[in-house]
DNA sequence: CTCCTTGCAAAGCCTTTGCACGCTG
DNA sequence: CAGCGTGCAAAGGCTTTGCAAGGAG
């Protein structure tokens, strides 16, 4: 059972209700290794069913981080990115000069969130650290 | 010599101008422990002088980011936080129930930039890092 | 005296909402 | 069939932009 399927069964059993939409934009999202704005997941979806709204979209995007189906980040420039919760806690590494999101394993956090809670009383959120900076070819070409 | 005067005099040699409102903008932003929306900076500004613009404030802003003056987050719903870069590096640690605003040593995440740098060649933005979770407060709450 | 900055208002962008129709369960 | 979910269009925030007037250097 692919990780897709999971999550519109588990959406059944709430006793939501399973649309075309629905599973497109789910499907769209569970395949996608990356992060995706609700526009680039419409264009994923567009030209399989042409019958998907914006609005639809977020609805669902909301609903999926609302059972934490799904994360919501804020992306360098303040775009909101969406990902799936499939592949588990890890750290986004976005440059700040070309906008690419690298992922990280979530490990090398580990330590650092022990001493936040230790130090801080502060329980960080592990699914969902995002971090900016600059990638290696944008350190060659150093352009900034 | 206060912050805000080296901020100030730094425009100055750049060849910027130094307008009333640039330095009312400049000395909230530097006198401000915290992070600042741009209306928030309006607000504190506006009983001193009751003429500025939130399109100066944003233009102003843009300008202290783009000098490296000051540093811009998107928090955790979207909106955009100014801080000024007086403060040193340090980490953000923000609350995802009540929205408060911790800041932690930066040099807990040094080790971590560290393994970013050897494993992702990837240079963090250590002045500038956001880690979202819960606060003690609302740990107790459990309201979540 | 030049031309950078400002204020104002309008435009833009992304996201949310109201409403009637359609489709899931 | 009941009522949740959708499409459409309009409204809503926040931010940016064009333009003429004003002020810094």
């Amino acid at each position: 059972m692919t990780h897709c399927h999971t999550l519109i069964s588990s959406l059944r059993k709430m006793g939501y209700r399973i649309t075309p939409q629905r599973e497109l934009i789910i499907e769209t999202l569970a395949h996608c290794k990356g992060h995706l704005t609700a526009e680039q997941i419409l264009h994923q979806i567009h030209p399989l069913a042409k019958a998907v709204n914006l609005a639809t979209v977020y609805r669902t995007l909301d609903l999926l981080v609302d059972k934490e189906m799904a994360t919501r980040t804020n992306s360098l420039d303040g775009t909101t990115l969406y990902a799936s919760m499939q592949h588990g806690p890890h750290i986004h590494l976005i440059c700040r000069k070309c906008g690419v999101v690298t992922n990280a394993d979530h490990a090398l956090i580990c330590p650092l969130a022990d001493e936040l809670k230790q130090y801080h009383q502060f329980v960080a959120d592990l699914q969902h650290i995002t971090i900016f900076g600059l990638c290696s070819q944008c350190q060659e070409n150093h352009i900034n």
